[in-house]
DNA sequence: ATCGCCTCCTGCGCGC
DNA sequence: TGCGCGCAGGAGGCGA
C-alpha cells in the first residue's frame, strides 16, 4: 500500500514504458473502484499518446494532447507493465495496451483506488485543488508547518498525515519521521515548538528521501514496475513494531489508535 | 473551521 | 481445519 515513495516508485518504473507511447487498446474488467472508471475510457485513450507521467501527492497524472488520465493506488493499487500474453491476476481491474505487446495493469483487491479523466488542468480538479505541499520540495519549510500547528488541537501525527497540509505522509513515514524527531505521535499539533517544527520537518524529508532511493516499502505486497519489492522495511525504526525493543535504545515500543490508525513509538526516545 | 468518527473493499493472520 | 474477528500502506464525507 503506497504512500509517497511507493507512488514515486511506481511512477519512475512505469514512465520509461508509457510517456511518449501510443496507447493501442485499453480493457477495462471493473468499473467500481473508489470512484467509476469512465465508460468511454477505451474510446477516449485508444490510439492516444501518452505526453507526460507525473507525481502529485500520491497520485499519477498521465498527460494527453486532450486531457489528463488522475489515478490514485488507494490502500492496495499497484501497476506493473507486463507482456500482454500474461494471464491476468484476480483483482486486476484494467490495461493499456503499449508498444511492443506490452500491457500496464492495474491490480487492487480494496478497490480504494480510483481512475478518472478530466479535461480541466489537473492541479485545479478537486481532488488536487486543496492538496498541501510537496514534502520534498523547499516551500514544504519548517515555519510553514510551524504556523499551520498553531491551535490545533488533533495529534501531531494526525496533522502531519493530513494532505491539506503536507502530502504523501502516510501512517508508516509519519510514524518512523516522528520516531526519527524525538516526538510523541500523539501530543497536541499545538505543543510543537518551532525548534521541534525544524527537526521533523528535516526527518520527513530524510526519511521519504531515503525510501524512494530504496525503492519504497514492501510489507505485503507492493513492488515495483517490475514487480521486485522495495527494501525499505529493513529500515523501520518503530512502524509494526509493538512490544519489540526500540532499535536505539532497547525500550519496547507502544502502539496506540490515532484518528482511526495505528500507530507506534518509542516511550523512551520519543517526548 | 475543526474534530472525530464512519465509510468504501478484500485478504490475511490470529486465537479458539 | 475452519470459523470469526480485527486489522491493513488512504482519504472523502458526515454531523456535531
Amino acid at each position: 500500500m503506497p504512500e509517497l515513495p511507493e507512488v514515486e516508485t511506481t511512477c519512475r518504473g512505469i514512465a520509461p514504458f508509457v510517456v511518449g507511447k501510443t496507447v493501442r487498446k485499453v480493457t477495462v474488467r471493473r468499473h467500481d473502484l473508489r470512484l467509476p472508471i469512465p465508460r468511454n475510457f477505451p474510446q477516449l485513450l485508444t490510439g492516444k499518446r501518452c505526453l507526460g507521467l507525473e507525481r502529485r501527492a500520491k497520485y499519477l497524472l498521465l498527460r494527453f494532447a486532450h486531457g489528463h488520465v488522475l489515478g490514485h493506488l488507494g490502500m492496495s493499487g499497484s501497476l506493473r507493465v507486463v507482456s500482454e500474453q500474461e494471464p491476468w491476476r484476480k483483482h486486476e481491474h484494467f490495461a493499456l495496451g503499449l508498444a511492443h505487446k506490452r500491457e500496464l495493469r492495474y491490480h487492487d483487491p480494496r478497490r480504494f483506488g480510483l481512475w478518472i479523466w478530466t479535461t480541466e488542468p489537473p492541479e485545479h480538479h478537486t481532488l488536487l485543488r486543496k492538496l498541501g505541499p510537496e514534502p520534498l520540495q523547499d516551500h514544504f519549510t519548517a515555519e510553514a508547518f510551524y504556523q499551520g500547528t498553531r491551535k490545533r488541537t488533533r495529534s501531531l501525527k494526525e496533522h502531519l498525515m493530513d494532505p491539506h497540509v503536507v502530502v504523501g505522509v502516510g501512517n508508516i513515514y509519519a510514524a518512523e519521521s516522528l520516531f526519527l524527531a524525538g516526538l510523541r505521535p500523539g501530543r497536541r499539533a499545538s505543543a510543537l515548538t518551532r525548534h521541534g517544527s525544524q527537526v521533523l520537518v528535516q526527518q520527513v524529508k530524510e526519511v521519504l528521501a531515503a525510501a524512494i532511493q530504496q525503492g519504497g516499502t514492501t510489507l505485503r505486497d507492493f513492488a515495483g514496475a517490475d514487480g521486485t519489492p522495495g527494501y525499505f522495511a529493513q529500515h523501520l525504526w518503530v512502524y509494526d513494531r509493538a512490544g519489540k525493543p526500540c532499535r536505539r535504545c532497547g525500550t519496547a515500543i507502544r502502539q496506540k489508535v490515532l484518528g482511526q490508525r495505528s500507530s507506534y513509538y518509542c516511550p523512551s526516545c520519543q517526548k
